[in-house]
DNA sequence: CCTACCGATCGGTAGG
DNA sequence: CCTACCGATCGGTAGG
């Protein structure tokens, strides 16, 4: 079978899976085009830089964030139903994703200064979104005793720490994950006084 | 004032913070030496390799981990106030250490297979500690419907990603954000079903 | 701890 | 997309 992705597409797939097996800056551009049996300088026929490949890959991973979870904040629902939906939304991204994530999680802090600045706004603006539905719940009279802040944070550091230990070819499915998950959270976000 | 730390602790210590920074391979030795005012090869004088210096930092902040909880795993406690003073003590260490805890959690798969294979036992016996002490919990009627493996991925996702936002300076101290966490993940566990 | 250096390799480019 | 190359810089060492 002859692959039909283009080459720049491939570049970024195989940069994706290089850099987040071996980090950013342990991979070389020679690394990558070995791997798609090219030489080293034959990749800048399709992209300009080292660091243009790494922006594309975290850049489109803050995207698939945000366009994933924004629709579902809105949703004529229970806070809790609402959360629980994006928790199963995020942890889809990232498990369906895991390069991609792990580089985005990891490598993000190597872009320049303009683009590290947009990866934390959009981020900033993906964590005010989960705030947010708690603290729907919080006036609802569902999470009485929640604080929003650290709602947030918690149901963000379970569906990005993910990145660390999941394994598809594991027992639970992502599906399985993010419903365990979203059990327990909602279960606290309830019950803390 | 003089430093009177041995160059080779300056030598651990700027290594931490540089490469909690910038990550292990994008700090260079020479960027190590002129932080201390000294020649990238006299260094040497001091360690043998740049993998030394990070085998150092990972592995202290390992132990570090182990030894702070290991401890409290085994008081005569009820399992809700076990958790609670484990995961205290783990956001201890993070906070008091966020460079080499950064590096800890980032830069440890740099390390060579046989470093790297310590580092995992080591991770995989810690964790163990949340587990077993959730399982009790589960045993002895206090979280009866939890499930020990995600509960202890929670308080471990919550535990470490910590390294990412906590600021030393911020409005909340290490102890109020342990407190906090411990607040909503404990209900979650009494109150899931 | 410095000077001076080693071989290797990096990201990127010119010219075809 | 390849060949051939650029200047820069890397981790590490010898000798003092």
């Amino acid at each position: 079978m002859m692959d039909t992705t283009p080459r720049k597409e491939q570049i970024f797939q195989t940069a994706g899976a290089m850099f987040s097996r071996q980090g950013y800056h342990a991979t070389t551009m020679r690394d990558i085009a070995r791997e798609l049996n090219m030489q080293g300088g034959s990749l800048y026929a399709h992209i300009d830089s080292k660091e243009d490949v790494l922006w594309e890959i975290v850049e489109r991973a803050a995207a698939q964030f945000l366009e994933s979870v924004r629709p579902l904040a809105g949703l004529p629902l229970p806070a809790s139903a609402r959360l629980r939906r994006m928790l199963a939304a995020h942890v889809d991204v990232v498990t369906r994703n895991l390069d991609n994530a792990t580089v985005f999680f990891h490598e993000w802090r190597f872009l320049g200064p303009a683009r590290r600045a947009h990866i934390a706004a959009q981020r900033d603006e993906y964590e005010a979104l989960f705030r947010r539905v708690i603290q729907d719940g919080v006036a609802a009279g569902e999470f009485p005793g929640a604080d929003a802040r650290m709602g947030a944070l918690l149901v963000l550091s379970a569906g990005n720490w993910l990145y660390q230990w999941f394994r598809p070819d594991g027992a639970l499915s992502a599906a399985a994950v993010a419903a365990q998950m979203a059990d327990v959270i909602i279960a606290g976000l309830r019950c803390v006084e």
